[in-house]
DNA sequence: CTGAAAGCGCTTACAG
DNA sequence: CTGAAAGCGCTTACAG
């Protein structure tokens, strides 16, 4: 079948106002009559129109859009994030641009973005190059790194409290009496990584500990492999890995358990971060620090609504707290046991 | 800082030129000399100039917009699916309008889509209505059911077999000498569903057996729970359950192995249906029945491109075979053991 | 190859 | 409350 578009003319025509009477009765607060609305509306309906959303974004300058760019979906985290993120900016008449890109030509990426006139940008992977959130920020275009942040950049963020979340996990290590604490990174150029692993440490000094061991895992499934492989290639192992994210833990306890034949927790504690759904499976039951997910996306949506309202943008930062879970895959506190 | 746009025809008066040589420069195909692109170009980038594609859009009648509709991402599937999806469109110079929503109000939903002049619609959950999907089909845009159809809709379906499919496992089944046989559903009035068990039933049937029990599990984490109780209620158990998709499977891994002290395979058989990522952990290693996700997008992506491109709608159905994936979940047929 | 002009489908002052 | 008209930022015949 061939497209046959219904216009406001069309509308119109047919109810026999004027065209701008047409788009009155479309827009909420707008002065028409009752009688003529109904006779519009009849009239729409029998036509099957439907107001062109793009033609009223160029003339008001509001695309109502909000592009959205991660760059993989195999960890849960995202996925979660990305629905809550949709369905509450549904809920406030916004719609979501998704953009799934690696790191590499997100200069290209944010330059489709701006084309599509998008009135903020929710950037869940791989920092914004300054350049570019000058440049958004200069259109006016509010940005927040989500789970991330640049200090030199216009960009707003929203973390959890990483580094709280990381002294946290070195606590609860020592306090189980762990004595060869490990930690495995996740990229080592993500502001996530540095924030938890810097908590840590400082975690493990406060304790007069440091890091027994360190590999990279680079928040993959793989390099989570390859990193615990290295890290218990010697006969003396970690008592404890901590493991940057919860999707690199998975396959930590898999090579564990399976190739070492390691009894968690007893021959070794594993703790993650970010507590998606998976860490609460029965073949996981992984302790692990909860990001704040809902409290995360509100953030996100205050300040993309405060800025888009404003028309200005500015620089914000939300940290929101963090909380350990306590599951199964690390040893009790000495004093509970 | 306030929004400062730069249009063609600011371009235009900084390169001396017209602003249609602004607008061709930006145009693969158009007529235009290389040294007044050039000109323009230079001109452009020195205002951070960028065609608006929402004007484009309006002028042209390609938004290059593609609806997706899913209902939920707890299920791996579908972020991998709308991963691919975005990167196979991404790379077409298409992007994705993303929508989440349960089912119940998705003809708001899709009325919105219509209003953003979507070329093509996406439905990777809930099936549309047909009246909705005969008004989509009117206005020229096309619609795929993604893993799921409807025979009496004019919208298009991607599926992988999944009559054949469940015919699969209930040999695999058969053949590992399972005498007791159970199935737990997705959702009842799902094509997925309805086809999985159906194959199922008939792959007994070739066998002599029919079906031992059967609960629901309406493709939920919980509900699967509630189903694997009620499945195993009494003193005498199944000996293996065809559970409708993954993401339930891992649930009755669960509280088959936690609950109820069961060793799976030795004690009873478990199969899935998908192969998401999961079912290759260490933790489940669940034997399962393999999607091609790859082929189901390929699919989508040629049937939106072509009727996107002959401006035609039409109703195509492409079935994609799936294969049994063998993992550790199930106990191996007779033969080889 | 180039520019002037029409027009995509709306919203929104502006008069009445 | 209502209609005529301008204009959002482009693309695309139409002459030259």
């Amino acid at each position: 079948m061939k497209r046959a578009k219904v216009t406001s003319g069309d509308v119109a025509r047919l109810a026999d106002v004027s065209q701008s009477a047409v788009s009155r009765s479309f827009s909420e607060d707008a002065s028409v009559s009752a009688v003529t609305r109904a006779k519009v509306l009849k009239a729409a309906r029998k036509l099957g129109y439907r107001p062109n959303v793009i033609a009223r974004a160029m003339i008001s300058g509001r695309s109502r859009l909000i592009a959205v760019l991660v760059a993989y979906l195999d960890n849960q985290f995202y996925p979660i994030v990305i629905e809550q993120l949709s369905r509450a900016l549904q809920e406030r008449g916004f719609h979501v641009l998704l953009f799934i890109t690696d790191t590499g030509n997100q200069d290209v990426v944010v330059q489709q973005m701006m084309g599509y006139q998008v009135e903020g940008i929710v950037m869940a992977s791989a920092s914004l190059s300054s350049t570019l959130a000058r440049e958004c920020a200069q259109t006016g275009i509010p940005v927040v790194l989500f789970n991330r942040y640049a200090p030199s950049s216009p960009a707003s963020s929203v973390t959890s409290d990483n580094i709280e979340g990381g002294r946290l996990v070195a606590r609860y290590l020592v306090d189980g009496g762990h004595k060869r604490i490990a930690y495995i990174a996740g990229s080592e150029d993500s502001s996530t990584n540095r924030d938890r692993e810097a908590g840590f440490y400082r975690g493990l000094a406060e304790s007069s500990q440091i890091v027994w061991a360190r590999a990279v895992g680079n928040y993959s499934f793989e390099g989570a492999a390859d990193a615990t492989r290295q890290l218990c290639s010697s006969k003396i192992k970690p008592d404890a890995i901590f493991v940057a994210n919860d999707h690199m833990a998975f396959s930590v306890m898999d090579v564990l358990r399976i190739e070492m034949k390691l009894h968690i927790p007893n021959d070794i504690s594993i703790i993650g971060y970010d507590d998606v759904p998976e860490a609460d499976w029965g073949g996981y039951k992984l302790t692990t620090v909860r990001q704040p997910s809902e409290a995360m996306i509100d953030a996100t949506i205050s300040i993309l609504m405060e800025q888009i309202q404003q028309e200005t943008v500015s620089r914000r930062a939300a940290i929101l707290p963090a909380e350990l879970i306590v599951r199964q895959s690390a040893r009790l506190p000495k004093n509970k046991s």
